[in-house]
DNA sequence: TTCCCTTACTGAACATTGTTAATTTTCTGA
DNA sequence: TCAGAAAATTAACAATGTTCAGTAAGGGAA
């Protein structure tokens, strides 16, 4: 008598195929160049099939968004295990700028494109930006408890660093670093974090 | 025997007309409801026409990169004459930031979007950007001679400065701080402004 | 097994986009 | 005045997201 749970199962591994070809087209050549039809085509279903299982292409995007989080969130906690707070606030640092230039795609999809951030716009509450920025904070206070960050309120601790490597990311990203030869980049990306540790 | 010249004039004029027909939808709804045909209909031409002026749409939103830039750089000169070096580097922050929150197509178009990026890789030289950028090194120059910014290098000081500053003017212009209540932000920015400035 | 209703899927069609090229209109200089 | 050049138009193309009438498949009851 599992018709119904198996119905269930199908219509998530049908949305789960849709997703995993969105994700290879969108990691091979950039989100901009998938259209439903090669999504349709990778997954060997027509068009139309696609609007049975997502309202529409934002819906995939918001989806693919969330997935980019949840591999974030991961390489964020991976440097939580860091006993000294300012080191591992930098190493946090380095890990959120090493993550953007790995899957500049998905970051881009995160933290810059228009795309999902409608869909964000409809409850008014990005559930993910919200974590991530929560450990931020968490992290910050800790540097406050051993000493850091003295005269400095917490949120705009926090709202600093992350506009501070956000900034970095999105220069990197969106390409607006000509002026500065690609093999200094990462002594540059390095030498700001050093830069502003002297402000902790 | 004015005719050749006349026929220049005329030229400049329409690309003048065009970028303007433009420069009015983009302020209104934003470059990505900017449509060939709209832009027509603004002039009062048919589509065609515009392809006489401009090799592709491409090169209509570089050339209002290139009118943001000029905008841009004005607002960047007028804090030149403040004689404190310290308080001009944040006048200076404090103006950059100030423009993308009133010129936030602008802003958009000129550091975050990618359709002028394409155009600029063709030159593989981004002489607005850099003339930015060679003014921000003037003046963190100048405040290394007045004693800030012991120990750090030139390069790396201006590109944590922009950084900073572009990261939370993406941030903000691409609605990702939905975190922060809006009446805030003001002082966030500022906190931020002054929390860097323990760096310097 | 057979029948019928629900569910899943298809694919042609639509409107909108940037871009092109053949055609038509306008201008200009002898 | 008129032929050639320049400017402008317009229909067309391919690609896009999205919809919807039609077709196929599935599954429970007789």
């Amino acid at each position: 008598m599992g018709a119904k749970e198996r119905k269930e199962r199908q219509k998530t591994e049908m949305r789960e195929a849709i997703l995993s070809a969105a994700l290879k087209l969108f990691s091979d050549d950039g989100y901009d160049t998938v259209t439903m039809r090669k999504i349709a085509d990778e997954i060997e279903y027509s068009v139309g099939t696609i609007y049975l299982y997502f309202r529409d292409k934002n819906e995939i995007f918001f989806e693919l968004h969330n997935r980019g989080f949840a591999e974030f969130f991961q390489k964020q906690l991976s440097v939580q295990n860091i006993e000294n707070p300012l080191e591992r606030l930098t190493a946090h640092g380095t890990a959120y700028i090493q993550f953007a230039i790995d899957r500049p795609e998905y970051y881009d999809l995160m933290f810059i494109s228009r795309t999902p951030s409608k869909e964000i716009n409809k409850n008014k509450h990005w559930t993910e930006g919200e974590r991530t920025y929560d450990l931020l904070k968490l992290n910050i206070r800790q540097a406050m408890e051993a000493g850091y960050f003295k005269g400095v309120d917490l949120e705009v601790a926090a709202f600093s660093l992350w506009s501070f490597v956000h900034g970095i990311a999105s220069l990197f990203i969106r390409d607006r670093l000509m002026m500065v030869p690609v093999e200094s980049l990462k002594p540059l990306v390095a030498g700001a974090l050093k830069f502003l540790e002297r402000a902790y």
